[in-house]
DNA sequence: CAATATAGTTTCGACTCGATACTTTATTGA
DNA sequence: TCAATAAAGTATCGAGTCGAAACTATATTG
C-alpha cells in the first residue's frame, strides 16, 4: 500500500483544488475567495444570502468578507439589499453577469474529467465523503450548510414545504439550495465541543 | 438524500481544510501557503527538496515561492544550500526549529477526530480518493508527488533499494519521501509495499 | 430607557500572488 | 570554442487577502 493517509490525499486533493479555483478565476480577475464566494451565493438560500452566512460558510472574519463582497459588487457581479424586517441585514444577489459567471466558474475541467473516470465508484466515495464532512464540522464547531430538503427542520406539507425553524413556506427551488440554519437529521442534536 | 454531489462535497471539504490550515498556522505567523511548503519539505526527499519542486507541488509561481521560502527562512525554520553540481540550484531542509513546528502543524484536531469516526470506512475512501486524485493530476498536467516507493522507477535490490530514473542507490527512509519525479505504475489502485 | 448584543463597514499592516525583469549558471549547437 | 538559449532562482511592483481593532447603526434585553 501507498505510504499516504487518508489525510494526507486530502491535503493533496485540496492543494490542487484550490490550483484549479485559481487558474479558474484568474481569466476574470477573480482571486479564489471570490470565487468561491460568488458560488455559495448562488446556491444559498434566503436565510443564507447574508455577509454573516458568506462569512460562517468561508471559515473567514466578516472585516475580511466585507472586502471580498464589496469586490464582486464593484464588479457589478452581485448586488446589495437591505432587510425590511431588521435593517442592521443586507441580503446579496447574483446579478445577471454574476450568474453568467458562476455557470462558466462552476466546472473544473479536471475535476469534471476526474469524476467521470471514476463515476463508476463516485456515489460510494461521495457518501464516504459526506460522513467524514460531516464529522469533520461537528468537530470543528461548524455549521453543516447542507441543502435545505435535507435538514432536520424541514417539512413536507399536502401542497409544497415548510421551514419548521422559521415556520415559513419553501418553494421547492428553495428547498434546493444551501441554508445557513441547516442541521443534520442523522446527528442527534449534537452539540460541539469547541 | 442530500443533494451535493461529489464535486461540491469536496469543494466544501477544502474550504474546511483550508480554515483548519489558517486556524493551525496563525498561532505561529504562518499562513496557510507558508504551513503547506513547511509540511512539504518535512516529507520531500533529496531530488524534491528545491523551490522549483516545491513550486510545482503548491501549483504557484516561482515568484511567489521565493518569498514564501525567504519567510519560512527568516524565521530560522528552513535553510539554503547550494548544490554542488548544478550551482543554479538550492537545497531546502527543516531546521531543528522547522521540524519540531512542523510536527505541531501535521495534525489537524478535527480532521484527526473525523478520521477516527469513520476509521471502519477509511480504507476504502482513501483508495477511491487517491484514484480521484491520480487522475486530476493526469488531466491538469500535474506531477503526482507520490512517495517514492509507489514509483515505476524504483527497485528492489539484494541489499537495498534503487532509483531507476536517477541510479542512485536509496535508504529505506529514502523510498517513504515524496518525489517530484515520481510517477505511478500504470496499473490504477496500486498497492506496492515499502 | 439604558446596557448590551448583533450585523456590517472601515482602516491598518503584514502577507499572498502573478507578472515582469533580472542574475547566474548549464546546455546546446554551429 | 564560444555565442545563443534554457533553466533555477531572486527582486520588485501592484492588486488583493486576511485578521485585528475601532467604528456605525440597529435590535434585544433587563
Amino acid at each position: 500500500m501507498t505510504a499516504a493517509g487518508l489525510a494526507e490525499v486530502l491535503e493533496r486533493l485540496c492543494t490542487l483544488m484550490r490550483t484549479e479555483a485559481r487558474l479558474r478565476g484568474l481569466p476574470h480577475g477573480l482571486q479564489p475567495v471570490q470565487v468561491e464566494a460568488l458560488l455559495y451565493l448562488e446556491r444559498c438560500n434566503r436565510y443564507s444570502d447574508t455577509p454573516q452566512a458568506v462569512t460562517e460558510y468561508l471559515g473567514l472574519t466578516k472585516g475580511t468578507v466585507s472586502q471580498t463582497l464589496r469586490v464582486l459588487e464593484s464588479r457589478g457581479l452581485i448586488v446589495k439589499t437591505g432587510d425590511s424586517r431588521d435593517r442592521r441585514r443586507v441580503h446579496l444577489a447574483l446579478t445577471a453577469a454574476g450568474r453568467r459567471l458562476s455557470r462558466r466558474l462552476a466546472a473544473s475541467p479536471p475535476l469534471e474529467s476526474a469524476l467521470q473516470a471514476i463515476s463508476s465508484e463516485e456515489g460510494q466515495l461521495t457518501d464516504g465523503l459526506r460522513r467524514l464532512l460531516a464529522q469533520m464540522q461537528r468537530s470543528a464547531g461548524h455549521r453543516s450548510f447542507g441543502a435545505c430538503h435535507s435538514c432536520r427542520h424541514f417539512q413536507k406539507e399536502n401542497d409544497g414545504f415548510r421551514c419548521g425553524l422559521t415556520g415559513e413556506a419553501l418553494t421547492r427551488t428553495d428547498s434546493l439550495r444551501i441554508c445557513r440554519e441547516h442541521e443534520t437529521t442523522d446527528s442527534p442534536g449534537t452539540t460541539t465541543t469547541p
